[in-house]
DNA sequence: TTGCGATCCATTTTT
DNA sequence: TGGATCGCAA
């Protein structure tokens, strides 16, 4: 029992909890990870066999590092028979494992950006050149939709939240009126459109599962005695349609809950971390603990994390403790823009890498967004300072992956007509039109081969028929299969991609052919690897664990810490965001956590860097907002400061001089 | 209809 | 920065 020992009161408690169903609600760097870890272990040692439990978490990167802690428990060295999982690989696990109990088994999954394509295929068809009709509605209706089945809204309510939150009653209404069948009409359109062609999207694979155990109680007692206890860390990102899930397993599992509702950044896709507040009432026979002893930051640091939740309206009801004591105040410097940003930084973690020996790996730089890490990036690139980015998924969105994935797509399932129609479109004289056409013949036809035959009657590049015929019979083997495809279709990527096909794209298969070869047929590859797509870069972390910065979006930093931690672009107009402002209260505490989480990451020191200008877009950053600036009435006393007056920036940079003219004269 | 060049545009966050 | 989109010639 001595692996209790190295946990605190608090902690023991819920690791050994004996009750049915427990929430767990622990503050930033309360050992929430470390306390699921023992709960396993514990469960273990009481000899709940590893198959029982079940560990679910919000990114398969975090359910796997739980899982491989966990094993690391085992004297024996054997790993475990543990499933570490998302709710979306499970579902899918689900639906795919049982066939015998889901009828739907047999499916293509479509990534977002198909998604994408197809609302706005299904969308043209039916109102193009109608002026009444915004021409990017699909954007919006696509959305809502996701929104929709999330949150188990009505459309209606849906339409209200995700689209009107800016508008009063009277323009909400007529919003309403305007748009509401053209809303409906897309959406029927898409749910044939998928049943029609065996897709499924992320939201399906939830949907299903959840609805198909709601309403069948053979099936739902099946499947969930499979389990006895389920572990599920970051439960503030749960959504409704994940807690209707869930309910099939009151009955006969064990839910042991961890999460903050101050962490709480995934609202826009229909997270409801006020649920977390309800959980006793909602989820029969349930209790609530508490973790509130900070192990990973200084006091100073928290300080100032605790007073930006006490600004909120919301009642967090957050005063986290540092156990570790007192350390540095967080440094504010203000930056002219965001190329002298990055400079700061990669410059500061040059200089404490020289001068106070910390290493690379013990930074991290932290953005709101993905591009704001493009300069910093830059930054690392020309002083030769190693990286890693947390956030995308570069490898899967970019074409010429695409290209060689929807191929493997149309071996897969020859009815994915939006894989016809990205593959077609590689070829000569075929563009969108035809693409469509084409696309439509092939997935009417009666297997593959009548497809291709029906192309050989038109007058197209043969070559065409040849990838699919060269590609089909390694469906069991997709790392050979992308060989094949890219040996074949050399020429033509090269035609289309110019010098960039082999100065960089093509040496990204490498890359995939060995994520590839751990799957055993095309189906589960891309199945996974939509599930997964930041598969990649964890692959190649194994590869070189080397030592190196971490640049990260706040979204993928969470659970993250380091010892230095690099906050840049806190502006007036960037916490809240402009677009936070206008969307009303709800938005604006959303942020207000995102940069908590932000600042909670840090452990020794927390470097915030404000920027009054930016040279990105249209030129000067405008002050909207600034009122609203989170920091704007920060004491004085919960930081230090390294340029107490930004005037002083703007003036070195206005030059008052008369102006210099040089004409070249060498002869 | 395709395919190329020019122009404009807008930038959350992720399974 | 690149990206999507538009207009025009073939």
């Amino acid at each position: 029992m001595d692996y209790l020992s190295s946990l605190n009161q608090e902690q023991q408690r819920a690791a050994t909890f004996s009750g049915r169903h427990a929430l767990v609600i622990a503050g930033a760097g309360t050992g929430k990870t470390r306390t699921i870890i023992h709960r396993a272990v514990y469960l273990l040692s009481q000899g709940v066999r590893p198959d029982k439990i079940l560990i679910l978490s919000f990114t398969r990167k975090s359910a796997r590092e739980i899982v491989e802690r966990i094993n690391q428990f085992q004297d024996t060295g054997a790993a475990l028979n543990l499933s570490g999982q998302t709710f979306h690989s499970w579902c899918s696990h689900i639906i795919k494992n049982n066939p015998q109990v889901f009828e739907q088994h047999d499916y293509t999954l479509l990534d977002s950006e198909d998604v994408d394509s197809l609302f706005k295929l299904l969308f043209i068809q039916k109102y193009k050149n109608n002026k009444s009709i915004d021409q990017k509605l699909y954007l919006k209706i696509q959305s809502v939709y996701s929104y929709m089945i999330n949150t188990r809204k009505s459309l209606v309510d849906a339409i209200k939240i995700q689209e009107c939150s800016n508008m009063n009653e009277q323009e909400t209404e007529n919003y309403i009126k305007q748009n509401e069948n053209v809303f409906k009409e897309i959406m029927k359109d898409y749910i044939a459109y998928k049943k029609k062609n065996k897709l499924f999207d992320y939201d399906d694979l939830l949907y299903i599962t959840a609805n198909g155990l709601g309403q069948n109680e053979e099936a739902r007692k099946f499947i969930s005695s499979k389990y006895e206890h389920i572990l599920i860390d970051e439960f503030q990102d749960t959504n409704p349609l994940q807690y209707q899930l869930l309910e099939s397993f009151y009955d006969s599992c064990h839910l042991f809950c961890v999460g903050d509702d101050a962490q709480s950044i995934y609202a826009f896709r229909g997270a409801d971390f006020k649920s977390m507040h309800n959980f006793t009432k909602i989820v029969p026979d349930s209790e609530k603990l508490y973790l509130n002893i900070n192990y990973r930051s200084t006091q100073e640091i928290l300080d100032i994390s605790n007073w930006l939740l006490e600004q909120s309206e919301i009642d967090y009801n957050k005063h986290l403790k540092a156990k570790r004591g007192s350390g540095l105040k967080p440094l504010i410097e203000y930056m002219y823009d965001e190329y002298s940003e990055a400079n700061a930084v990669t410059d500061k973690i040059l200089s404490y890498f020289l001068n106070k020996n910390i290493e690379y790996s013990g930074h991290m730089v932290l953005s709101r967004t993905l591009s704001g890490l493009r300069q910093v990036e830059g930054a690392c690139i020309t002083k030769k300072i190693p990286y890693r980015i947390f956030g995308g998924s570069s490898l899967m969105k970019s074409r010429h992956i695409r290209d060689v994935v929807s191929v493997m797509r149309i071996t897969a399932n020859y009815k994915d007509s939006l894989a016809w129609h990205r593959y077609l479109q590689l070829w000569n004289k075929i563009g969108p039109v035809t693409a469509v056409n084409l696309a439509e013949l092939m997935v009417n036809a009666d297997n593959l081969g009548n497809a291709l035959e029906i192309l050989k009657t038109k007058n197209l590049d043969k070559r065409i028929c040849q990838v699919l015929e060269t590609a089909y019979p390694y469906i069991s083997s997709p790392a050979e299969m992308i060989d094949k495809i890219i040996t074949i279709m050399d020429l033509r990527f090269a035609e289309i991609y110019k010098e960039e096909w082999l100065n960089w794209r093509r040496a990204d298969f490498a890359v995939l052919e060995q994520i590839a070869s751990s799957s055993t047929s095309v189906t589960e590859f891309i199945t996974e690897y939509i599930l997964d797509p930041a598969l990649e870069s964890s692959f190649l972390d194994t590869e070189k664990e080397k030592d190196c910065v971490t640049l990260s979006t706040i979204h993928s930093a969470k659970g993250l810490e380091a010892d230095v931690c690099h906050l840049i672009n806190v502006s007036p107009y960037s916490y809240p965001s402009k677009r936070a402002v206008k969307e009303g209260l709800e938005s604006i505490e959303e942020e207000r956590r995102c940069l908590y989480v932000a600042l909670t990451r840090a452990k020794n020191e927390l470097i915030i860097y404000g920027r009054y200008f930016t040279t990105a877009g249209s030129g000067m950053a405008d002050y909207t907002g600034t009122s609203h600036y989170f920091f704007n009435n920060l004491p004085e006393n919960l930081y230090t400061i390294s340029c107490p007056n930004n005037e002083k920036i703007m003036e070195n940079n206005t030059y008052k001089g008369s102006k210099i003219s040089v004409d070249i004269d060498l002869f």
